[in-house]
DNA sequence: TCGGAAGGCCC
DNA sequence: GTACGGGCCTTCCGAT
């Protein structure tokens, strides 16, 4: 710093010409909860920048939203070592992330002043941060170093320690795998888009021929209904519903061949068309879903459908991909101590293939029943998955299943009375959810279920991710992890929890599958 | 030009 | 008669 002393922990702040040009204009560094500086980055490098703090892994550098900023400055080379989050304190301890909000959450009386951008930008009427003086970006950016400080100082005993060193052991590993992105083998791209394209073409055709188009779900319920077939109201009524759902069940050829034209065109616009030329794929990965799930965004690389997996290529060759085999049902299992399950895991069978033949029907269906229950489905929903208009034969699944697995189905009982009563439930590692009572009983009962699952589920994972850290990490889905290179995992993944059993099942291949 | 609604892909 | 948990993104279309 100017001063020449040099301190152990800053607050970091980066400003960009507007929430979508992510160009850096400057940033902020506070050396404590009074004091920051400002320093200009739109020309060139400015020599005052303390960026041998930034760069160091030995300070702690404390970000609101690190991944983000960590991106913003990837020219400058940001340490990601030794980060604390503001925000994913905030997430830890079920308050709101947004930072105006969080600094009156955390003390209203005493609170710092702050500003989002975007109320800035809307105040001042202008479209980009380079609109308005130049003081003005300097006074915010600096007031939110500052506020990010002053949060970091009175939430960083409140936070939980284990939980946030998990969370910031994961921000150099995500970091990382958002820089070096995923090869992309144009070659196939190409043909996949040439394959699919004449398919979407065809449709297309088909449905203009009938002077409409496919991809207006207004043009599609307005054209069926004159044809005579009348598909139920959207949700407030604006509209005819023509979801998969609905247009499934209609005998109108028009309607597969809607399906179709959406199927091939969902296909080439979201994952084909957009990697056009794309020597590789990048995504920023989120550390602020509800149960503790890392999620990826501004390329989401976690819902490649299979058959477009193939055009992502190693770097080595191979990749080796790890998959954690049905550990959500195996969470269940475990928290719930019920013995059927896991005997069946034990003896090294298949939960929806036991559920399967216990039940009599086919494994299809025993999956959706199992993974309803899972969800806290009821009876309707069964009756969806398991493609059935009988009620009577969804409530059977669900008897059945509730008698096969009894200490499951107990559990979840338990849970949904615990849930409604407390307002809480709690992961196998003891993190917190709060129930929002307002969204109504239903949904708190399937949410009580739901997050102590998908939620220590996450939690193991995470886990994995940081014992996976010397790996060269291409992509992480929840409960699998793709790898570059053909390695051996480290020991001791399938025991993560020590008394439960969570396996691994190892793929390696030329390309993603 | 923006943003909600509808639809659809993943675990 | 009401939504089965968690995500992200694209298209259409009406409002501004």
């Amino acid at each position: 710093m100017p001063d020449g002393s040099s301190p152990r922990r800053i607050a970091i702040d980066v400003e960009t010409v507007s929430l979508k040009d992510r160009t850096p204009i400057g940033l902020s560094v506070a050396t404590s909860s009074r004091e920051a500086l400002y320093f200009p980055l739109w020309n060139e490098d400015n020599q005052d920048v303390p960026w041998d703090l930034i760069r160091d892994d030995g300070v702690t550098k404390i970000y609101h939203n690190c991944l983000f900023d960590l991106m913003v400055l990837k020219p400058y080379k940001p340490s990601a070592n030794n980060i604390a989050d503001t925000l994913v304190m905030a997430h830890l301890l079920n308050m709101d992330g947004e930072l105006s909000n969080l600094v009156w959450w955390v003390d209203p009386y005493h609170a710092k002043p702050c500003r989002s951008a975007k109320a800035m930008l809307e105040l001042a009427g202008a479209s980009t941060m380079l609109d308005l003086p130049q003081d003005e970006v300097a006074i915010k950016c600096c007031q939110d170093t500052i506020a990010t400080m002053w949060v970091y100082e009175r939430l960083k005993d409140k936070v939980d320690r284990g939980y946030f060193e998990v969370e910031m052991a994961l921000i150099p590993i995500l970091h990382r795998m958002s820089l070096r992105g995923i090869a992309i083998d144009q070659e196939e791209r190409a043909a996949l888009e040439e394959e699919l394209t004449d398919e979407m073409l065809y449709y297309r055709n088909l449905a203009e021929a009938e002077g409409f188009n496919p991809g207006s779900p207004k043009q599609v319920g307005y054209i069926l209904a004159k044809r005579g077939t009348f598909l139920p109201f959207s949700q407030g009524h604006k509209q005819l519903k023509t979801d998969v759902k609905v247009l499934e069940k209609v005998l109108d050829p028009l309607a597969s061949m809607v399906l179709q034209y959406r199927h091939y065109q969902k296909a080439l616009g979201t994952y084909v068309i957009p990697l056009r030329g794309a020597e590789r794929a990048y995504t920023r990965f989120h550390l602020d879903a509800a149960t503790g799930r890392i999620s990826s965004t501004e390329r989401n690389l976690q819902n490649i459908p299979p058959q477009i997996r193939s055009m992502f290529l190693p770097d080595s060759g191979t990749f080796t991909d790890a998959d954690f085999s049905q550990i959500e049902l195996r969470i269940l299992a475990y928290m719930s101590g019920d013995r059927e399950m896991q005997y069946i895991f034990e003896s090294g069978g298949s939960i929806h293939q036991a559920t399967a033949e216990f039940m009599n029907i086919p494994y299809k269906r025993a999956k959706n029943v199992g993974f309803g229950m899972i969800y806290g489905a009821t009876v309707e929903t069964v009756m969806e998955t398991a493609k059935t208009n009988d009620k009577r034969l969804a409530q059977r699944f669900i008897e059945d299943w509730s008698r096969k697995y009894r200490d499951a189905w107990n559990w979840i009982q338990f849970q949904q009375e615990q849930g409604l009563l407390n307002g809480k439930v709690h992961t196998l590692f003891g993190r917190e959810f709060v129930l929002v009572q307002e969204e109504g009983e239903g949904a708190v009962r399937r949410k009580s279920v739901n997050y102590p699952i998908q939620g220590s589920a996450a939690e193991i994972f995470k886990r994995a991710l940081i014992m996976c850290k010397h790996l060269d990490l291409a992509n992480q889905l929840h409960d699998e992890v793709l790898i570059d290179g053909d390695v051996e995992l480290p020991v001791g993944l399938d025991h993560i929890v020590p008394d439960l059993l969570t396996p691994v099942t190892l793929k390696k291949t030329a390309r993603w599958t």
